[in-house]
DNA sequence: GATAAAATGAGAATAGTTATCAACTTTAGG
DNA sequence: CCTAAAGTTGATAACTATTCTCATTTTATC
């Protein structure tokens, strides 16, 4: 990844932005000071930022929604090769809302955690 | 919500399916037994079930990613009323991956958590 | 069984994102 | 500091997942 002046503006803009904005929001942004910057630059740009470790891409799962017939308190692993959901016992994080919730005082209704890495089978 | 045919099936098919499927792999198993089954119809019947508690939809975030310029792990609280994003400090949840590692075998790389629920400004 | 409310299938519509491609930038080597 | 190769850009078409619309059919109620 070399130099880019529009990967540039893109990542500043990023960082002077105090919430997580999505590329809809940042486009808009972009687009006061660089009137002829394209949607398709902005996406690129983000996601090679994201391959790139230098920010980070929220979204859970990638495109799709999954449905889970199971509605215990439990959590995901997505495997990033065979792509495959399993599910990860509420044990790993005890008291998890709990503790979020006195650390910001928000109501907190629920929590989903998603993890990413490569399943048993995969790995062999 | 009352009784329909439609619903019972697809509530079926998806506990009969082990994995997490997505609506796309449901249309497909579901269209053996039922060839004339709407995709409409499913979409609609997920979002009903998801919304009466009877199956969970795993997405994370809802439509659009959001994006992050601090990599440091940390997670998000995301405003079901506002929609904003706040972070969340990464000791809710102590030794996380590490927990879900020794508990499943598999080779985690990372972890999203993401909260639900009203933020303080919302509340008020 | 008649009637109102809810659900259906088909396909159009939408939102978010990615792909395509010709023109322009950036980098490295001579 | 010129040039060729590699990378990036803007414009727009294309794609994917999901929701909307609406005429028809099912379900629940009296």
């Amino acid at each position: 990844m070399n130099y880019s002046r529009q990967r540039e503006i893109i990542l500043n803009t990023l960082k002077q932005n105090v919430v997580h904005p999505t590329a809809e929001y940042l486009y808009d942004v972009l687009k006061k000071e660089n009137p002829s910057i394209s949607l398709a630059t902005l996406y690129r740009n983000l996601n090679q930022l994201a391959e790139n470790g230098i920010i980070k891409k929220i979204d859970g799962l990638e495109s799709s929604s999954h449905y889970d017939h199971n509605t215990h308190e439990h959590y995901h692993f997505i495997c990033d090769k065979c792509k495959k959901v399993f599910d990860i016992s509420a044990d790993v994080a005890p008291d998890l809302v709990k503790k979020a919730q006195d650390e910001t005082g928000f109501t907190i209704m629920g929590s989903d955690i998603v993890f990413h890495g490569i399943c048993k089978d995969c790995n062999e």
